[in-house]
DNA sequence: CTTCACTAAGTGCATGACGCACCTAGGTAC
DNA sequence: GTACCTAGGTGCGTCATGCACTTAGTGAAG
């Protein structure tokens, strides 16, 4: 029962999430980048993504047009980089609630796929 | 308009579906790469996946135990590799599974906020 | 006043997966 | 003999991530 390796590499994480779910976020309320590490952890607190990978993703998305950002010094702590989405941004939001409800769909026929087959005893 | 750049890189890939989504095919069916490519991208014809990288994701997946193959000679065509799924597979296709659900329970969240915050009337 | 902790925003490096292009090889049709 | 389909790959470049580390402002504790 051990074929050497460790469990295994069936990750399904939500990977390409990440984007669309920092650009509804900013879409639904501007924030900086600690700010949306913390709400975007909290969604999904079983699937922890990297503060840098965070930022690295802010960056890109501003350097494609789809946010801008603005220094914001506040009274207490560090200057703030706060974002906001563009009129670009919304527009690639939108397109990606469609792949999002296209990929909904394919998981959809996956989990059926299995039910059916484990109902009828795929082979095991 | 025009942020120098493209359209944009907020992939929603279905991504880490591809070593499941072979599972789950095998567990249907042992058969070969070449027909897995054909299984694989009439599901979603609009998402091709490049040979290659099926391939890849079949050998890694035998090293990994998760599928056993055999040499298969025909009476036409080249030899090919069968494939059937291992204990440890459909261990791990059950684990799929459950990440899909939660994956889909994800979406559906994003896709509820999404809905919401554009009755709303979202920041535009 | 030094040290610790929290906020805030990064960067460097190694790793891993994928797409693109390319290659080998058997078999069949023209 | 040439072309095409089946079948299974590999080499290379690119891109994204995780892990670890750095910088810097501010406030509290000792």
């Amino acid at each position: 029962m051990d074929a050497g390796k460790p469990a295994g590499t069936v990750s399904v994480s939500l990977d390409k999430m990440i984007q669309p779910t920092l650009l509804l976020l900013i879409y639904k309320k501007p924030s900086h980048g600690y700010e949306l590490i913390q709400n975007f952890n909290a969604l999904d607190p079983t699937e922890i993504v990297e503060p840098g990978t965070i930022y690295r993703n802010l960056r890109r998305m501003e350097s494609d047009g789809l946010v801008v950002s603005t220094w914001e010094t506040s009274a207490s702590g560090p200057a703030r980089r706060q974002y906001e989405i563009t009129t670009r941004g919304s527009e690639l939001l939108r397109e990606a609630v469609v792949r999002l409800e296209h990929q909904k769909k394919q998981i959809q026929d996956f989990l059926q796929l299995y039910r059916q087959l484990e109902k009828e005893g795929g082979n095991r």
